[in-house]
DNA sequence: AACACTATGGACACTTGTGTCTAGACATGA
DNA sequence: TCATGTCTAGACACAAGTGTCCATAGTGTT
């Protein structure tokens, strides 16, 4: 009896008989719950030890993987940095017919799934707050996007100095909404998308582009 | 020499010759730095080791005026429900000439710092991340700003609908500013002033209403 | 079948935090 | 001046975290 399971058998039942030699877990297994607990329960809460428990692997191993706790921090750090502001930045300079269309390939990336991870954005501002190091790279990150999304209203008419202000408001708003950390569902953020456009704009949205919008979002939802 | 400090004289150099007995702080003292603790450094940083240090005074001495650490706490968490939201809402239900005047004095209340108190509000938002009761506690607060802002949008002529967009950006981007954590100085903040009243209120205010504003800013800026 | 190599487990040392207990310092009032 | 009551200091116990050391479990190789 005693059914034990095998060291390439554990973590979350997975099978990983492909993994070689006498190897339970991997550096990304690491990396990929450290991100977990990084993104649902902030900084404080990577800890080696609740990650080891995790992956049903002893503390020790993390050494093998890691010179340090500080070193797998700077990897997360950089994993943030890598992928965040590069999708925000390329759906600002997507091409678009009108401002409408614009600021909807800015919303596109903010509700998809595989978009914009604002939960992780807001643990990283959340670190940034106690860790000089980690405030400098965000605050390079966040002159990047603005900058980004006043070159895609200036692109559609609007004069530098508003082009600037709509911009900050954008993106005020939109770290705003998620440090708010509110529980709305997508229908009732829906519902608010035309009112929102002509917010942004100073301009009504074509009853044609909201809805593109609309079926573009309830499509990546339901994925 | 060794010029001792007596018991009464230890805290930031003031004299506490008023204190009766053999007191070196008070409840308000531990409360005082516990708060700037929360607000300069999160909740995880708001020790008892750390505010005795800060006071001089033993980490015993605590246990007299507090039951625990979480008691401690949850008179922070009381403190911040009993005046942000209220001062918030004061501001939002001033009666006012017109939307731009109404708008400033909401700002008002933003900028002075005797007014709402943003880097507390953020690190309570903060704590709520991990904290359910805290949680609860925000929530409610968020829909009570939330639904005073809309009311002084509707007082100026916007149907219910728009009024409630206008206050969800007004209150989501100001939230968002301060999550930033931007380091602008108050003058380049004020440059955009006019800017940011067309965006919010989608009609351009009076020179006059602006200077107002700025007047004020500066004003309470140099207190 | 012995070996080597990689990754893991467990014991240990150290640090930092909370909370408890008890002796004692100090002002005050009789 | 001496007792009283209020606050404080220091020692102790305990928990949870990081990091180190070394033995050893598995795999693959010869």
């Amino acid at each position: 009896m005693a059914t034990e399971r095998t060291a390439n058998q554990i973590k979350d039942g997975i099978d990983r008989e492909d993994l070689p030699g006498y190897v339970k877990v991997t550096r990304d297994d690491w990396l990929r719950v450290a991100m977990d607990l990084l993104v649902s329960d902030g900084v404080s809460e990577v800890k080696v030890l609740t990650i080891g428990n995790r992956l049903g692997v002893s503390r020790s191993s993390f050494y093998w993987y890691f010179k340090s706790h500080k070193d797998l921090l700077d990897q997360l750090l950089h994993e943030w940095e890598r992928t965040n502001t590069g999708i925000l930045v390329r759906a600002a300079q997507t091409p678009a017919p009108t401002i409408t269309a614009a600021l909807n390939n800015f919303f596109r990336c903010i509700v998809d799934p595989n978009g914009f991870n604002h939960p992780l954005d807001f643990a990283v501002r959340e670190w940034a707050r106690r860790d000089g190091g980690v405030r400098r790279v965000i605050d390079r990150s966040d002159e990047i996007r603005t900058s980004a999304l006043m070159k895609m209203f200036e692109a559609h008419g609007y004069d530098p100095s508003e082009a600037d202000i709509r911009a900050r408001v954008l993106y005020y708003q939109q770290i705003g909404y998620y440090a708010l950390d509110l529980k709305e569902t997508l229908e009732e953020r829906l519902s608010r998308a035309a009112l929102y456009l002509y917010a942004f704009t100073g301009v009504h949205p074509l009853p044609e582009e909201v809805e593109d919008f609309k079926v573009f979002a309830r499509q990546v939802a339901s994925q």
